[in-house]
DNA sequence: CTGTTAGCGCCTTCAC
DNA sequence: GTGAAGGCGCTAACAG
């Protein structure tokens, strides 16, 4: 065992590069080779030989250049995630749970967002595809067809969280639109609800039609009117609520379909001083913090935003694991929870989850 | 110009490599070092080249692979991200600012969670240098001395955010906890109030005594008693706090130094029934998005989260654009906003805002 | 079990 | 302006 080999360039005043796999394998008498099975685990090394080598890397400080492994062996040990907007606690939520099963799996991960827009979405999947990772998960982005059905992520494994991507072969992860809203809206005709509005933003058309056609599934089950506004975005929601409250045969329950739909409405309702649920009944879909302390803590759908980025990866993972065989596109849809609050006209002692059911 | 030339392995039914530089020069007629200048524009060539290579480059739908160039040219384009959990609004707002710098450059975001855990950030931190990181943003986590300040990141370019690293050549960005703190505090005192209490929770120790130092300051210099509560923890909160209301002498007015001691607060407060800001008056340290719409809309402190990864990303940039010059460390401190919303006692007609002086 | 050879795809370097 | 050679650091493939 000779001291640290002087690096093969002149020591410079203070360049002192990174030690390479070659420093290691001089310092410990063998093959560059060796040491690299030393490392990988690939195949056995004589026991003398792997201790001289783990000499050899705690004395250099040797540490693998993950870069030119990911050249070599095509396995850059990287997934991307795509989402919209990290501002958005929903998508953040999910992002968390994706990294936790990634670093479970010794990934990391390559992260960006869409912005909700087309071409952003499809040329930072492209640079992702470039920069050499092995899979991708993404939640697409509103209003529009992601473009990632293209040939050229066709051998690329992918995985679609919260809406769609138009192309049988991609696997998905939803939570229970129909199913929630459907139930969300039946418990408020339990309450004796029965003109009962849906109300969604413009955003998101995918999973806003699903929640809208639960509600409008409820409202037929029950032979009771459709009332759906869809246009409730931030600008136009007090103009169009205030219409709605003030008509002369305003409902007695609102059904929102997403957060931004219950933000709205609420400021307006602030404005408009109807107190739920006395005035007024709602139950939103998706939970967020603060929910149970508003004026009147609200009735929610909530989604299980940890859970979707949990299974979502472990499906990108499976698919990893599964290399280049045919593949057949899955689709996981998650149950969500109704957590009764006050706004719906419950008084619960405690707030009380129920699950919605599966079809 | 010849059709698209064979790859050089024989293909298989599908196999078909993607396109690589040599590929490209083949089909133009030129070395491939020539392909490499019209990617980078490192060099100028001949127009009439520049077409074939192009043309070349179209038909074969040449991409340029990452990987090999960071390995080649040491410049990945990548920069690491490191934050304690991406399900805080505060932190994922941070990280998608961030990432819109990111883009603007050119470059894509490693990122990673750390729990607030020492050993993750460490060892995530190193996997990101050894995926060839060019520089690190870091949230340190709460509750710990961050490792980071150790030789092996001494030539990775580094800037925290929010919370510093205990090593003078590393930039900081922070916001105006002093500043902020006291400010929201003299406006209680403005209102009249005497008997402040200030409440913490436990984490995020260097901010929350940042945040305690500005309230005391401020009582300080109004020659009113101190009176700090640090362990209002989500488990000891509704104990503490009904001691405190419940005691002979109650404050008037509370301040709590972050979103969670926000929280716990409120909670009790709901469940003793203690009506802000008649009962008590209350401001807190840092927005959230229902805030105007609790039972007493909350006055607070904003903190600028936007803003914050936004400059700090600049910063890193700057920092790889000069090279390895001597760096000394440069601490950004944002100014706060104090939100005026009705907890504090204010009847605003529009919410109102006030800037955090600077010293 | 171990070493050799070669090359992943690109760009640095240097010669012309 | 252009090309040839060589290597970034590592591992696949093969030979022994």
């Amino acid at each position: 065992m000779t001291p640290p080999a002087p690096p093969a360039v002149r020591s410079t005043a203070k360049s002192r590069r990174r030690a390479t796999i070659a420093d290691v394998a001089r310092m410990a008498n063998v093959a560059p080779m060796t040491v690299s099975r030393v490392l990988t685990g690939a195949a056995a090394v004589r026991p003398d030989k792997v201790k001289r080598i783990q000499d050899a890397i705690q004395l250099l400080h040797y540490k693998p250049n993950e870069t030119a492994r990911a050249l070599r062996s095509q396995r850059s040990r990287i997934i991307g995630l795509i989402v919209p907007r990290l501002s958005d606690p929903f998508f953040a939520t999910i992002a968390h749970a994706v990294n936790n099963v990634a670093v479970d799996n010794g990934y990391s991960i390559l992260i960006t967002t869409s912005n909700d827009e087309e071409e952003t979405e499809y040329s930072q999947a492209q640079l992702m595809v470039l920069r050499g990772v092995e899979g991708i998960l993404i939640i697409p982005g509103a209003g529009y067809h992601s473009k990632l059905n293209r040939l050229e992520f066709e051998h690329v494994p992918l995985v679609a969280l919260d809406k769609p991507i138009d192309e049988p072969s991609i696997d998905s992860v939803f939570v229970e639109n129909f199913q929630g809203s459907r139930l969300a809206v039946e418990h408020l005709i339990a309450h004796g609800h029965t003109r009962i509005t849906c109300i969604s933003d413009a955003s998101d058309l995918y999973t806003l039609h699903k929640r809208q056609q639960g509600y409008e599934q409820a409202m037929i089950d029950h032979d009771l009117k459709i009332n759906t506004i869809t246009d409730c975005t931030a600008q136009r929601a007090s103009e169009r609520i205030r219409l709605l409250m003030q008509s002369k045969n305003p409902p007695t329950a609102i059904f929102t379909t997403n957060g931004p739909a219950t933000r709205n409405l609420l400021h307006t309702l602030l404005e408009l001083a109807v107190k739920l649920p006395d005035d007024l009944a709602l139950i939103g879909f998706d939970d967020f913090e603060f929910a149970d302390m508003l004026q009147t803590s609200l009735t929610v759908v909530r989604q299980p935003a940890s859970e979707m980025g949990r299974i979502a990866a472990l499906r990108l993972f499976e698919q990893l694991q599964q290399a280049n065989q045919p593949h057949i596109g899955k689709i996981i849809t998650l149950p969500v929870d109704l957590v009764i609050r006050r706004s719906c006209g419950c008084k619960p002692r405690l707030p009380s989850r129920q699950r919605s059911p599966r079809t």
